[in-house]
Formats: structure tokens, C-alpha cells, sequence
DNA sequence: TGAATTCCCATAATATCCCATGGATTGCCA
DNA sequence: TGGCAATCCATGGGATATTATGGGAATTCA
């Protein structure tokens, strides 16, 4: 499980390290996919089961007639397309494409943000505005906490 | 699993790489099978195991009687009538016959574009082009990513 | 024999591996 | 429970391997 927020620094090579706690969630395949968010400037990214979840998902979605052909081929082009497998070594790194960097705007570090079962990247100080927003959001939104089913 | 777009140069031989990421998709068979889409100037493809799971699917559709004996037919003369398997060398790349570089209208580069379990050639800037419909589409499409099922 | 195709080698750019370091945390044991 | 040692983690830098691609030699086919 992808779990809390931690910032890395992108070297000059750009390297950055997969925060440890998502490589263990990540187990065998030591890689992390990622593409850029169509909904704004940040990286979305998660684990081989992630990928493998979503490429069923739109599958499946096309077999009970709730998105169409096309719609899926949209998703499937903007989604797999877009995505990269990034292994990274035995020192927990990968190497930040150019192109990702560009979409999130990322230069001397990245703000790594777990979701659970994915996570996103974003510039540290991107983040923390939207950060800012998404605790008014919570603050007006249904409870969560204490309605978890045990 | 194809995954993410990039472009190779074909030379004057009319050769181009293979990415290798889809390389390591195909496994032991070293080898792309591809035709000339039915929906458009571009290329379809994958590896053996899709070939499989194509000529599967036509038969299975039959048997169960989501498609006719006579659409299947079609089905099967223009897509493995038309596939061709191109087998890759020791350095990766493949040959495009003329006829599929027709198709696509491929002349200096083709742009690999990983679907899952098949992937499309298509010309750079037609691929653009189409980019930014799906792009469109995507945002106006039921999926919301984000909320798929762990 | 000529044209096309396949094979092999060369190269530059890039990505990956490996070792090293310092800081922080954890564990251990008196 | 204080403090020392061991471990883990993020990160820097140099060495090595891969990748994409060009060009020439060898082979095949008609």
C-alpha cells in the first residue's frame, strides 16, 4: 500500500529515489510506471498490479457496456500510451524522463504522495497548494473516519 | 505489457527499431506481427501471444454466437490475411515492407504507441494529430482514473 | 549478374551498475 | 536508560552496459 508523502531530490542526472516504503509495497518487479495526469501537472504512477488493474478495468468496462470502444481506446492511448516502466536499481533509483518532468514541472526535486493502491509526484511547492485545497475540501465533506467498516 | 510512445527513424533501408521495452514484452519469440488497420492509416500489432488470442477470440465468438461464420471470415482475411511477422535482429529492428509503410504513410519515422497488449505504428504528426482528440475525448469520458478498483 | 535482403561491425548517446558517504534511525546491551 | 554499534536510506560520482542507428560486407533470390 502506497502510504504518505515524502520529497526527493532529482540529481543532476535526473535521478530520483523511490521512497522505500513504495518499494515495499511494490514487491518482485522492481519498477514504477508513471504518466502524466491528464487532469493537471503532476505524474500518476503505481506498481505492475496497478497497470494490470487498469488495463482490465477498461477491458471490462467495454465487456458490461459502461465506456465505449472508442472511449476505451482514448483512455488506453492518454493512459498505456503515456506510460513508462521505470525499474529502478539496486539503490532504489530511477531516472525521470524529460517528458514527465516537463508535464509536473519538475526540476530539483519531487514530492512523492501516496494514494494507496497508487500514487502521485508532484513539485514540492505545486503540492502544497494543493494540499491547502484539499483540506478545505475534507473539512466540508462527509466523515470518513469512524464510519470504516472494521 | 506495451507500454508508453516512441519514435525510431527508419533509414533508407527501411529498417526501424523496435522499442526495446516491447521487446522485453514479447519474450522468447523474437518476432512483431503487424497489419494495416482496418480503421485507419496506421499500423496494428503485438507479439505471438496476441496472434493467439486474436485467432481465439474469432473462433470463440463463433462458437458462442456473437459473430457470424461469414463476419468472421472477413475478420480473419483482413487481419491475418494481412498480418505479416517480421521477425527482429540481433540489434532489434525490423524491416517494414513497403505495403505497410503505405498504409501508414510512413516515410522518415514511425512512432510506437504501447496499448496494453497490442501497440499501433503510426506517422509522427498524424499521431499527434490523433493525440489530441484522445486527449478530448478522455476528458469527457466516464473513467475517472483515480477511482479504479484495487 | 544485378538488386534486394540479411548479417555484422562501429559509434554516440543514454541508461544502468557499482562503490562510497553521511545522516538518521534502530537495535542492543551493560 | 544512556550510549555505542549496526543498519538503512538518500544521494554523489565514476565505470560499465544498452540502445538506437549508420554503413559496409556477405548472402540470397530472380
Amino acid at each position: 500500500m502506497f502510504l504518505s508523502t515524502t520529497t526527493h531530490s532529482i540529481d543532476a542526472k535526473g535521478r530520483t529515489s523511490v521512497p522505500s516504503g513504495f518499494r515495499d509495497a511494490i514487491g518482485e518487479d522492481a519498477a514504477v510506471f508513471l504518466w502524466p495526469s491528464a487532469r493537471g501537472a503532476f505524474l500518476e504512477g503505481g506498481g505492475k498490479v496497478l497497470m494490470e488493474s487498469i488495463q482490465r478495468e477498461i477491458f471490462d468496462r467495454v465487456t458490461d457496456g459502461s465506456l465505449s470502444p472508442e472511449d476505451a481506446e482514448a483512455q488506453q492511448v492518454m493512459l498505456l500510451g503515456e506510460a513508462q516502466r521505470l525499474a529502478y536499481d539496486k539503490t532504489g533509483r530511477i531516472v525521470l524522463p524529460e517528458s514527465l518532468r516537463a508535464h509536473a514541472g519538475l526540476s530539483a526535486s519531487a514530492t512523492f504522495v501516496g494514494l494507496g493502491n497508487r500514487f502521485q509526484i508532484w513539485e514540492p511547492d505545486a503540492h502544497e497548494a494543493r494540499k491547502a485545497a484539499m483540506e478545505d475540501r475534507v473539512k466540508s465533506s462527509p466523515l470518513v473516519m469512524g464510519i470504516v467498516r472494521p
